[in-house]
DNA sequence: TATGAATGAGCTTTCATTCAT
DNA sequence: AATGAATGAAAGCTCATTCAT
């Protein structure tokens, strides 16, 4: 991906280059998630990280695209490592869907910055998807939702509606504690789980 | 707003000005929700408007933020006044929040464009609040929740979190629709009134 | 070919637009010549042009190319034009070599600059040939030794060889002329005229 | 030239040295051969050496003056070594002649790459002549053509102009060889020989 | 009113070069 | 002797805005 970046592509990052690129990382996703997407130039991000000049950013990465692309890719995969474990205990598909909810909101409650830049970023469109990744995005909770009702444990509802609806209010954490910082993350994550619990329960 | 742009009369605009005014904000909206906000330039709103020069946004708007503010305020007014009538009708809460997601939807099944041009906007924070226009935006469905559980129609739950839920699922619709075309604007309504009907009513 | 450099196209260009085209064409020419082809930067142009910004030939202009293709067509095209006429006369292929050499010797001696900013970009590939262009330069020499072979005019030789030779000799006039700026134009046309005409001559 | 870099004893360079200063200006004449001077940039270089950073050519080179210097000279001597042993033999100017085009040829045929890449530096300017480094391009020629008329041997031309119009032909081959790779060394050689010889001798 | 020209700041990227290790 | 990191200038290009006509 990064291909002819340097002048001969060694196979292991020295410490310096990895600290390097982490600290760029870095000050891209607070740039991204402070000014937004659109104004997250090359200037910005190297003046957050005391950078010399913007050449330092495109000596480590071969262009933007593999900026953004690090900051997706480390983001996505915090999150899905921390979701990871979250998602192990529960055995219900009401079990696992509080859990994801709640586990959300948790890495949201530590990780608001990088959050923040994420969904910066997809709602720009500043990752290209390999086809499908959209599906992929979507699929934990539709998979919870399909297996919920297959167990018969969910009602009937139209699974790609409902998955769509919890990943927004899923995803609007971020945005309403940038409106309303003394919001309480648990208060946020328990709303959900009872008004999400309630729509997808079998019966009254 | 519009500062001491003309020199007679600067109430009273021309019929032209108007006219000129409405094209350049309609190619606006088109070109937001077509590129996104970032990439919708002057340069690229002009061509779409069959514009001679980008210079003449500028002759009829301030600034850039002027444009936008308009695009925002006219489509803000047309869901208004779209809205008003459907929510004349219901007097209970909950018949109350079916219409306004079952109108919001009925908006957007005839103006995607325009609804895709707001969010673009708000996403991107293209618009800078007068302090409580947040507010603004959720507050009718606030509203109406507020209402609902004074009334004793609906449970107890954290108005300001159902609310963002709430309005966070009926503006996912047109992103929906980007990626699934094919989705049915009736179901998605349907969907979400049942949904948060069951997640607001108060028992059992 | 300039697709969307303007807002709106305009059919026709403004008397200033032809004029600052010309102007910056110009300005792209001297400075070829002079400082050779990769050192000409926007930059250095617009120096010379006495522009404010290097913008403005970007708005002239929809990319460098387009500058770059403009010198070749305006230089080729005024060549291609005198040319025409100097070689409607002779109907020998003796005569029209003679023609051919001399023509373009009287082209250099008034269009030293634009010559050599032509032959700087054919040197360094600055333009891009739609497949068969190297042939098209070549032909009209070609075209006349094979006049001259079949007519028994000329000796039997290697067309494609010889024509390469005569067209390198008459292209080498304004680096000779860079070197020695006394040489007369006239003589070395006359030395070509002898030389070329004793190696192609049939006998003895 | 190569100024104070080192802090002992600049006059004898190490073996390794030697080794690195060949392997670069050997990478530097290929990429130049290749992409033109132009786009012959350290980092082109360093990535066909294989070098692990552009620090290194600049390490060994005081500058890239030096670098593209050396390549020069290099390419030069190796030439002119060639050419020597070839230009013992003739005794007879038009014996000469034909020594130096088909010794050239000859040399071109088997170093393609170092002539092209020569070329492309003088074409661009890239050396900078210290006064009359052109008449040493030229002499050779101009030489053996003076030579040629003081013996009678020769018709009356300007050796200047004739000399000039020898060596473009003789550097044409490689370009000719570029677009046509199908084209005879030996063919090209012969051609140039029987036309000069033609063009320069006596009499008929 | 509207046009087209112009401006200057900003963008990402590549460049040759320097330097500490 | 070599490496990799860093620097700042320069590249081509787009931007919102200004202005004379």
């Amino acid at each position: 991906m990064q291909a002819k970046r340097k002048v001969a592509d060694p196979a292991r990052p020295t410490f310096t280059e990895t600290a390097r690129r982490a600290q760029i990382v870095r000050a891209a996703i607070e740039t991204i998630a402070e000014v937004g997407y659109c104004r997250a130039s090359f200037a910005r991000i190297a003046r957050r990280a005391g950078l010399s000049s913007t050449g330092l950013i495109s000596y480590h990465f071969a262009a933007k695209d593999e900026l953004i692309g690090q900051v997706v890719t480390e983001t996505f995969s915090a999150i899905g490592q921390f979701m990871a474990e979250r998602m192990r205990g529960p055995s219900t598909a009401a079990g696992a869907l509080a859990a994801y909810i709640e586990g959300n909101a948790a890495f949201v409650a530590v990780h608001r910055t990088e959050m923040k830049a994420l969904l910066e970023i997809f709602m720009n469109g500043g990752i290209h998807y390999d086809s499908g990744t959209e599906l992929v995005v979507l699929s934990p909770i539709e998979q919870i939702l399909s297996n919920g009702q297959q167990a018969g444990e969910f009602r009937d509802f139209d699974t790609r509606v409902m998955a769509a609806v919890i990943q927004r209010a899923v995803d609007g954490l971020p945005f309403l504690l940038e409106a309303h910082p003394d919001l309480d993350v648990g208060t946020y994550a328990r709303e959900l789980v009872t008004t999400f619990g309630l729509a997808t329960r079998r019966s009254p």
